[in-house]
DNA sequence: CGAATACTTCGATTTCCATCGAAAGGAATC
DNA sequence: GATTCCTTTCGATGGAAATCGAAGTATTCG
């Protein structure tokens, strides 16, 4: 992952209902949840969740497929690793004591 | 860290000038630079430059300190690792897939 | 004390983002 | 095939962010 694409996927994470709605599909794990279900849980208006949706999906933090009538959106994996692993290799790169913790915190 | 302060930070780090000046910050090390070479570096007029560097200081992703007639920026560590322990908490709660890579990439 | 240096703060402009209601687009049901 | 459901796209509005030049503040040196 480059900086513009570290900077928008940062920028998607960087407000109150998108980090909501990230940290919502990270818990409801591979299967993910349909685009009303979210916007429920979020307390959104429809409109503006799709375009929050569309903001994470574009910055490659989220999937989503169709089924049936309804949208399946899901945290994308890979994406987010990208993102953790950029951060991770841009900070200990000459800092470890920054990213030494972090790790020990995520294997805790 | 709770999810407003985290939210500051990854805003404070999603815009250009700001993710390149934080990472010459993290590159200099403890000792930081003066905010005339860190607008040099970063090729920014003083006032926006100074602007920035507020910003992240207010996100707690580097700290100021006066030498003379001189301001010295430099990295933050406690707050840059207090961010990402909110981010590898928050994505491993459940989601080891997705913090294990970047732990290992870190490690190297 | 006065001038010069190093940044910041102020004021103003332009651009981008978040939000909503209304309308439109696919997919299932009857 | 028409209707209903779920979601997105469109259009518009209010508010925040990025940027710059000019003026202000703190510190050192003559």
């Amino acid at each position: 992952m480059d900086q513009p694409a570290a900077i928008t996927a940062l920028a998607a994470l960087a407000q109150e209902t998108r980090m909501t709605v990230f940290r919502l599909l990270i818990q409801a794990g591979p299967q993910g949840m349909t685009a009303g279900d979210v916007a429920a849980a979020a307390k959104a208006v429809p409109s503006t969740l799709s375009h929050h949706l569309a903001m994470l999906e574009r910055a490659g933090l989220v999937t989503s497929a169709r089924e049936g009538r309804s949208l399946i959106y899901a945290a994308n994996y890979a994406g987010t690793r990208a993102l953790l692993a950029f951060l991770m290799e841009d900070c200990c790169q000459g800092a470890p004591e920054i990213c030494a913790p972090a790790l020990a915190c995520a294997q805790a």
